[in-house]
DNA sequence: GCCTGTGAATCCATTCACAGCT
DNA sequence: AGCTGTGAATGGATTCACAGGC
């Protein structure tokens, strides 16, 4: 199964869903899980979480299940969890000061290496985790100096494509976006946005629905 | 078509998405927007834009496109734009304080009428928005009190659920989880994820494979 | 008996392609 | 001619259901 196959992207979400429950089954000495338990936490279908991994090779034992160990240990190498990942982040309003000291970021191997803003009093300003924020025209070379993969943007609507594009330009092959604005990007780099307000109004879509 | 049809959930996303642009175009005084030319934008297929569309009523006119006023008018009245929505929010660490503070809220016609946390040393903080931290004892009363009708957790993860519990026990209906966990609810609640570490990890599985 | 791995069936969303209106 | 609205076709992903191994 491991072959050349297209792995779907929802997929790839969820073994990330998967390897949460399984860190903290892991802490409390639960050694085996089936995937109709996982899936129970998780909130999924049972044969979609055999499925997830039956892509990436045969992880359980028929009768018996998946030990816990092994199996976060399987999907943390497929994610690429072992590797340190260096991100650079621009826009550092309230949103960016609060994501760089954000500790799902550090306990998942993901590492600041460099904050920017377009925003001269941001400029030169000294943050919490110790960087000091550095003027957007810095990051096509601190991204080469610093060996910057990810781009977080941060930035407001606006300028969220400006500073995708001077990533991009710089290098940098993924963004993740928090901008509530689309972002263009050539084929070859990769964006997921995180809008929330687009998560909200579709709440509110439903509650209206209803009263 | 704007009868009883069951609306597929990307759908109102999708709306969303589209209400953006139109907002941008409507003060740089453009009156009229084709499907092509709002999937463009928005990075979509036009069929799309116009099936999507098409699930609310006939608000475009054949040979002509959309008007941009009506359109955005049309959606921001299915997506329950033109109400105020109450919310209240559990766990103020950085991220909370940032969302507090987070001007697509306002915008959008989100008040945030209450602020909780369950550790003590914040409880009696005043925020920059005048709220003062609560201890999450409070959520039951003040949920019926102010009318709290979406709930925000920015809990840490073992804590999320508590928070939504807590909400949901006192009437609310909607849930925005920040946390990186899942929440369970009876399905008479909505639950809404926005975990941006499954996004990262999403990219750093598809930069692990390239490399 | 229990639980995985997986082809087959189903369900759902996207895209195509064109009829119909301006 | 241009662009919407929409049935039909396509493409994916989810779920079912069961064969296979413990």
């Amino acid at each position: 199964m491991s072959k050349t196959q297209k792995i779907p992207e929802p997929t790839i979400e969820r073994l990330a869903l998967y390897s949460r429950p399984l860190e903290t089954l892991l802490e409390t000495s639960v050694d085996v899980i089936s995937s109709e338990k996982l899936a129970q936490i998780c909130d999924v279908n049972p044969a979609q979480v055999r499925k997830d991994l039956a892509f990436f090779g045969e992880f359980g034992v028929r009768g018996v299940g998946y030990n816990v160990r092994e199996l976060l240990k399987a999907i943390k190498e497929i994610l690429g969890s072992y590797r340190v990942w260096i991100l650079g982040i621009v826009g550092m309003g309230n949103l960016g000061k609060a994501l760089i000291g954000n500790d799902n970021f550090k306990k998942r191997n993901y590492r600041f290496a460099a904050a920017f803003d377009s925003d001269p009093l941001r400029v030169g300003q000294k943050l919490a985790c110790g960087l000091i924020v550095k003027p957007v025209e810095d990051i096509e070379k601190s991204v080469h100096a610093l060996g910057i993969e990810i781009g977080i943007v941060c930035s407001h609507g606006a300028e969220a494509q400006r500073a995708a594009s001077l990533l991009m330009d710089a290098g940098v092959k993924a963004i993740l976006n928090f901008a509530p604005a689309q972002v263009r990007a050539p084929k070859c780099c990769m964006v997921e946005n995180v809008d929330f307000s687009v998560k909200l109004e579709n709440l509110a879509y439903h509650l209206a629905k209803i009263s």
